[in-house]
DNA sequence: TATTCATTGTGTTATCAATACGCAATAAGA
DNA sequence: TCTTATTGCGTATTGATAACACAATGAATA
């Protein structure tokens, strides 16, 4: 069987191509439904984990996360944050590798390290790819992630934290929502990071003071009730106002 | 002679006991006569570095850097904070190992990977030592630092931000300060982290107004104008206060 | 066609925090 | 004793945040 080859050869030679001990995961966070969903893999012997992989001899750990990246959802120039790195000895326990022969030689035995990546995509370009040793790549509630190997569960939850922290400095908006979209949809965006409601007026008065929307003489229709604007960001003001730095403070 | 014995061994054997690829490097910060201070390390070659170290395989990457802590200034419980890791793939180019025989063979020899950690720790408690490759371990001004080895200058830098950023929710005199201090010596340590000034009455205000400091009956004299109060931090109301997440906004 | 209803857009007001100062008290030196 | 730089405490102003009122709208319903 050629997959059974791969996998041998991988195991026992893909430290040519691969730094051994260090790898790379990331959380892939979107937004869909007022939901915010992060995409996870369900490997062939049926466990879920982050989308991940390791780094070559030649590229630098962010660019392989980069890779990554851009393997599981076919996207690129795609908001990414290293956000800690998770060093614990046993974090890998398990039955990794188990039942592979030769496993015993392979550079993948012993203990890694793993940098901890997020990303922010807009959900509706996302075509989630599963890689070779995976059945399925697809979204999941953020609320309702299963259980995941080793450590990645606290990864889930160490970059939503990272990510609460870093929505006074970055408009996370900007890269999780369609081009266009309405305030009650940012505003419920906002909420669901934040685990938290938020007053709706005082919200928009707040966005609108920024000064990075532009809104669209367009409305969204289709509701059953009033229609709301559409805005989109001003791309000039929004990055003016970000080198200055934001200060949101929810 | 043994030293060069101890080098060798190191070189060859030293991943019976060390993780290859991943070590760990150390912004040790200190505050004395108003200047914030990071301990260097100065090899036996001239060159100026970080304190760092390496993983042991059964231990984590937290461990090993509380370990380098230990070592480099023989305090216990030491405010630690893992910042950024560092991964770029010629982060080492330079000139290491080069003249040493076997060098070849070493476990040291490719890339690594770099965990950096900041550490807050009181000046006065500080006996500083040199490791076994070093001549010199001592203190030096934030604004003074020398050329540094690989990208450790890019490293205090980054320490240095991330400090800024977490000065809003972690009173750092807490870990910087001596037990007793007065108003204008805090005051002039957020000056210094923040590299500007600070209104005086408006500092003294908002800090007294967290309510975790406890002002004591004594007064620094000998000073040559009106002898300030003394204060030091209330440790129950302080972890109360932490719990809730201080907002200082500065 | 008129009515109902949930939702949106735009205010206003009250409360709290941040900023900019004024001034008396004080310790050391002249 | 007087001067000087500094400390402790206070107030006025400004600005941001939070709480709430109300008219406008678009679809569903009677």
């Amino acid at each position: 069987m050629n997959r059974e080859k791969q996998l041998r050869d991988f195991l026992l030679h893909g430290d040519k191509i691969y730094m051994p001990r260090v790898s790379v995961d990331c959380v892939i966070f979107g937004f869909h439904e007022d939901q915010l969903k992060v995409l996870l893999l369900r490997w062939k012997d049926g466990r879920w984990c982050l989308p991940g992989g390791f780094v070559k001899w030649d590229e630098s750990v962010d660019d392989s996360a980069v890779r990554t990246l851009q393997e599981r959802t076919a996207l690129n120039n795609i908001y990414l944050q290293q956000f800690h790195t998770f060093g614990a000895p046993d974090r890998e326990r398990g039955k990794k590798l188990k039942d592979i022969p030769d496993s015993k030689k392979s550079w993948l035995r012993d203990r890694f390290v793993s940098v901890g990546y997020y990303a922010l995509v807009e959900f509706s370009k996302v075509h989630p790819l599963p890689d070779w040793l995976s059945d399925e790549c697809r979204w999941c509630d953020i609320h309702k992630v299963p259980a995941l190997i080793y450590d990645h569960n606290e990864m889930v939850e160490t970059a939503l934290e990272k990510l609460r922290m870093s929505l006074n400095d970055h408009p996370v908006g900007y890269n999780l929502l369609q081009e266009k979209f309405t305030m009650p949809e940012l505003q419920r965006l906002y909420e669901t990071i934040l685990d938290k409601p938020l007053d709706r007026r005082n919200f928009q008065k707040k966005m609108l003071s920024l000064g990075i929307l532009e809104r669209l003489k367009e409305r969204k229709t289709g509701g059953a009730h009033k229609a709301p604007f559409l805005y989109r960001f001003d791309k000039k003001k929004y990055e003016r106002a970000m080198k200055q730095g934001l200060k949101l403070g929810f």
